[in-house]
RNA sequence: CGCGGAGUGGAGCAGUUUGGUAGCUCGUCGGGCUCAUAACCCGAAGGUCGUAGGUUCAAGUCCUGCCUCCGCAA
């Protein structure tokens, strides 16, 4: 199949990845402008034009595609598929419309449920034991159009975001794959989305940072795991505030908040309580918990308790 | 020149203000106690104090340059 592919992240690397080795004609790639990283604010370019590099493929990179000259540019290329993966960019019509075999997009989601942003952090956050990755047909709305493929992946309940991604990711890979060739096959068949089942998420922000140690132990639990890496989630404590990378579900009870134990460091939440497993105070490196205690200089839990 | 924190045995920290014997909580190793232990007791090893230079009788500590790591903001 003769496919241009549009994607940025990490989590669309695999699927370029996997269409490449399947043997396609990956004419092109379209992936975002490069963008300053870090607190040097390095020109990064996303890892999608990296990997499209590797193999010689052309690499375009338009702020944006409404101006007709990324039309020009796809016409050039007549791909016969287009595939989209994380890309960043709402496609206009005439796009949508060009490639005969359609344009076909990889969500990390059981569609309808959450279209839109972060469905990988979402699902978590909700405490989801089963999510995935939809391929579907695109159209004008935000992840709206036809459903052609799905696999179901199960979350484990110490799973991060960050493990979630990758493993969603590679079954997207996997999934593209399958339906390129039941495309060249004729035998797709789409299904159309219940609209009354959907939902959307947003993008995540920092704000959400904040841990509420006056909800339930699943809860907080949840928000360590599904912010897990970016933008994670923190807690004050000391007057300072502590990024908690890693939690697990706790016996216990308390006033939330309350540090039951130092060994492990064990906080109450409303319902329930967390070990802290992994921290990370301003201006320091990662340290487990333990190491944490050893540098705080106390013996007893009364002298730690975190803000709710 | 966006704001800020930090580099001290293997880990996390104190000590720097007021220069003068390398400290704390852990870990590791050896021994002891115990039915047993991640618990407790005794003992030991392990540090060019990020790096280069300067001041000084004397620098982890004061001065200057450089490197590295990290938080916030973008």
């Amino acid at each position: 199949m003769r496919i241009v592919f549009m994607g940025t992240p990490d989590f669309a690397v695999p699927c370029l990845d996997a269409l490449i080795k399947d043997g396609n004609e990956v004419v092109g790639v379209f992936t975002q402008p490069d963008k300053p990283k870090g607190r040097k604010a390095v020109l990064t370019p996303p890892p999608v034009k990296e990997r499209a590099l590797q193999d010689g493929i052309e690499v375009y990179q338009p702020s944006t595609l409404k101006n007709g000259e990324a039309f020009d540019v796809l016409k050039e290329l007549s791909p016969e598929m287009i595939v989209v993966v994380a890309y960043g960019k709402i496609l206009p019509k005439e796009i949508l419309d060009l490639p005969p075999y359609g344009c076909v997009n990889v969500h990390a989601s059981l569609l309808p449920e959450y279209r839109g942003a972060a469905p990988i952090q979402q699902a978590i956050l909700d405490g989801k034991t089963l999510t995935g990755v939809t391929a579907m047909y695109m159209d004008v709305g935000l992840d709206t159009g036809d459903m052609l493929m799905k696999t179901e992946v199960s979350i484990g309940e110490n799973e991060t975001a960050e493990q979630l991604h990758d493993r969603l990711s590679a079954a997207g890979a996997e999934l593209i794959v399958k339906v390129v060739h039941e495309a060249e096959k004729g035998t797709l068949v789409r299904e159309k989305q219940d609209d009354s089942k959907a939902s959307y998420v947003g993008m995540l922000t920092k704000e959400m940072s904040d841990i509420d140690f006056s909800l339930s132990s699943h809860q907080v639990h949840n928000k360590v795991r599904g912010l897990y890496p970016w933008p994670g989630a923190s807690a004050k404590a000391k007057g300072k505030r502590l990024k908690i990378h890693s939690t697990r579900l706790f016996e216990g009870s308390g006033t939330p908040g309350q540090v039951l134990s130092l060994k492990p460091l064990v906080v109450a939440c409303g319902q329930g309580a967390v070990e802290i497993c992994e921290v990370q105070p301003e201006g320091k490196k990662r340290m487990d918990a333990q190491s944490f205690i050893n540098g705080l200089r106390i013996s007893s839990p009364d002298e730690l308790s975190f803000l709710v």
